[in-house]
DNA sequence: AAGTCGCTCAACCGCTCCCTG
DNA sequence: CCAGGGAGCGGTTGAGCGACT
């Protein structure tokens, strides 16, 4: 039996808002606040309207530093960055770039980003192949790791058996993109400790309590092995075979696969991208130092986040 | 011009987390 | 310690719109 619903469906106004009810939501929200009480918000505002849609559309659409389409190249690396680092996590995500809501940048990645990642490795198979046929006696794969191919890897329900990722298909998703926008500096360093984690032969773990997951990510972290840093994992497998079958499916999927060379990849040469390495790297574990992270980010408007989660936006 | 298809994105749903009594 | 309730989050849906046939 789930829980009780937020407000009686049936007596509350939904779909579409009409320029009223913004105007009505937008001036008691400049003039009163949300009062921290979104449930009694409507009725107070005059309002017809379930307290968790008013903060959805206030959130969403008529905060007045929002920012809506437009997406830079620069944002394009940095969602598609930490989505390889840290997943679905659209809220920290969203952090990270002013004017940006989590479920813009949620509907950006599904509808536009994704397809534009896929399309990137699709090119990058081709030349892939290409590599291969001028090089077929007997060549080693890219950055000197053996060729594995996805058959003879972990069985599907065992790859990305991170516990990062509470739900199985974000797990899946993020695990699928943890090769689509590497940057040698930053991402695979940011990935080793999952890598490390990462055991083909053993069963996928249960995923423990986001809390746990949280301390338990951050000891690994901080004891994560150097040597994991090397673009490969331990069993050798490149991070671009590992991860993307779980995305594109297997018959797609060719061993090996260079992102680095055509795409984002030249943005990590410019300043202002190779700068926000080290600030990127701060998220790969969500909450625990994402949350320290968006804290200390003053120049958006972020509240300071409650001990044990990160409330990016509000 | 009309119908169909595909895409976008605002909004909803249901879940987890956390606070409070 | 426990239960109830609100806030926040991520996944999903569907209306609206433009492109295409």
């Amino acid at each position: 039996m789930g829980r009780a619903p937020c407000c009686d469906k049936t007596s509350v106004k939904r779909g579409p808002w009409s320029p009223e009810e913004d105007e009505l939501l937008r001036s008691y929200v400049h003039n009163h606040g949300t009062g921290g009480n979104w449930i009694a918000l409507p009725h107070k505002a005059g309002l017809n309207r379930c307290g968790k849609s008013c903060r959805l559309r206030w959130l969403n659409y008529l905060r007045p530093d929002i920012k809506h389409g437009g997406y830079t190249e620069q944002e394009d690396w940095i969602i598609c960055s930490l989505y390889n680092s840290i997943g679905s996590r659209w809220s920290i995500i969203a952090s990270k770039l002013p004017g940006r809501t989590d479920n813009d940048v949620k509907n950006y990645w599904n509808t536009k980003l994704k397809k534009k990642a896929i399309a990137m490795h699709h090119q990058q198979q081709q030349e892939y192949y290409h590599q291969q046929q001028q090089h077929s006696s007997g060549g080693r794969g890219r950055r000197g790791a053996a060729v594995v191919t996805p058959r003879a890897a972990a069985p599907r329900s065992q790859q990305c058996a991170s516990s990062m990722q509470p739900s199985p298909a974000s797990a899946s998703d993020a695990c699928s993109f943890g090769a689509m926008y590497p940057s040698p500096s930053m991402t695979l360093q940011a990935a080793a400790p999952v890598l490390a984690r990462y055991d083909g032969t053993a069963p996928a773990p249960v995923p423990p309590p986001r809390a746990q997951q949280q301390a338990s990510a951050l000891a690994e972290f901080s004891h994560a092995p150097a040597t994991a840093i090397s673009g490969t994992w331990a069993g050798g497998l490149p991070l671009d075979d590992m991860f993307l079958p779980e995305l594109l499916g297997d018959s797609e999927f060719p061993p090996g696969g260079d992102f680095f060379g055509t795409g984002f990849a030249p943005l990590l040469l410019q300043d202002r991208a190779a700068a926000s390495l080290q600030e990127l790297s701060a998220c790969y574990f969500p909450n625990a130092q994402a949350e320290m992270w968006a804290a200390a980010d003053h120049h958006l408007h972020v509240k300071p986040p409650p001990a044990g989660l990160c409330h990016s936006l509000t």
